[in-house]
DNA sequence: ATTTTATATTAAACACTGTTCAATTACATT
DNA sequence: AATGTAATTGAACAGTGTTTAATATAAAAT
């Protein structure tokens, strides 16, 4: 008869509203810092109420870094239009890179912060679904690029991890603010100065 | 007379034993399961006398935080008996992600928790102290690289920090765990395999 | 030797935190 | 209208970092 339906609508809508209340106060104050009585507040409820629809923090915020994970995926999913595969592993690092900086407390809860990871662990599958489909993404390419006569000597699985490790330690000692020992004058573009290093590297394998 | 020196030394004591403790209970347990409440109990005092030593909980971690650069430092100068710039590049980035992996717990500290660098940020001269010298081995090295012909094309300090982006990426995404979306088999030995990589990248510049 | 001064140390309090749970309110079904 | 169920609350628990007034301790000065 729709009341039921209804009903759950309304359920859906409050969980809803807890999660853009967190995302709003996160993207604030980041993960630490934003509190479950700081969420309650925000949409006006008590904090006993979160633990009805989330089964701790982590999960709260699971669900955002899920989110993350889908934007990072559409902005990468775009270059599949880039025909020539080096092309277009180039440009999936310039957008993971411009996706970690401008992004920075969401790239902090994807790929730094030790929390909400630990209830990605107890997966069914042990493995790391949100991730996994963006990171298909970058081996299919460095696989394509294999295909077309790159990186001989190279396995795919460990060039791909290494890719990755490059951009992720640009963005994240940059975000964390060890970047601090660099000379004073390059401090400001050092990512951008040293992805243009890799591509100069990539070229030339 | 020789009294004066004793208090200062009595005094010095504590606070080495506030370190000791701080240190044992961190390595055991992490920066954020480390209260200051532990740290008293395992010396026996009080918590308030921990601030009467120290500003507050960063101050007690980012001396634990510059032991491990005295560390990293150590181990990398041993290096300097390597004559050729390049095996002894090679070699940094070994001895760098070993030193990552088996102390897990000072890197976090060192490299990716946000905490004691607010410390660190608020120094006399804006740099980072503690990293300096040791990122100054590295920059040496790739200069000396430069100097015998290799890394053509290439800026020095954008280089330098490419290479440490490099082995900080693999290192501090094997830490946080988010090499679980990497083949099942492969996931083990990533950080080796992946650094093998590097190293074939390396020769052809 | 006793009093004064300075310092080291403590215990308690403050304002938080994540989480649990019995009690209460709200509401759909009988 | 009464019953049963689910949503919501508010208080409590055990913890956190930090501050501060009071106290114990030891050194210096009288």
């Amino acid at each position: 008869m729709g009341l039921v339906e209804r009903k759950i609508r309304e359920k859906e809508e409050l969980k809803e509203s807890i999660l853009k209340a967190a995302k709003r106060l996160f993207l604030k104050k980041g993960f630490e810092k934003t509190s479950i009585r700081n969420i309650a507040d925000e949409i006006e409820y008590s904090p006993g109420i979160i633990y009805h629809y989330f089964k701790d923090k982590n999960e709260v915020f699971h669900e955002l870094h899920s989110e993350g994970f889908r934007d990072l995926y559409k902005r990468m999913e775009i270059l599949g239009v880039v025909a020539d595969p080096m092309s277009r592993l180039k440009a999936m690092g310039r957008i993971y890179i411009q996706f970690g900086l401008e992004n920075s407390d969401m790239y902090d809860l994807m790929f730094i912060i030790e929390a909400p990871i630990d209830h990605v662990e107890t997966c069914v599958d042990q493995r790391w679904k949100d991730g996994d489909s963006t990171f298909n993404l970058l081996r299919g390419t460095v696989k394509e690029c294999m295909l077309s006569g790159h990186f001989q000597g190279h396995s795919l699985e460990a060039l791909s991890f290494m890719i990755w490790a490059t951009v992720h330690g640009m963005v994240s000692l940059k975000i964390r603010k060890r970047v601090n020992i660099l000379e004073v004058s390059e401090v400001e573009n050092i990512v951008e100065n040293s992805y243009q290093s890799f591509l100069i590297i990539l070229d030339k394998l």
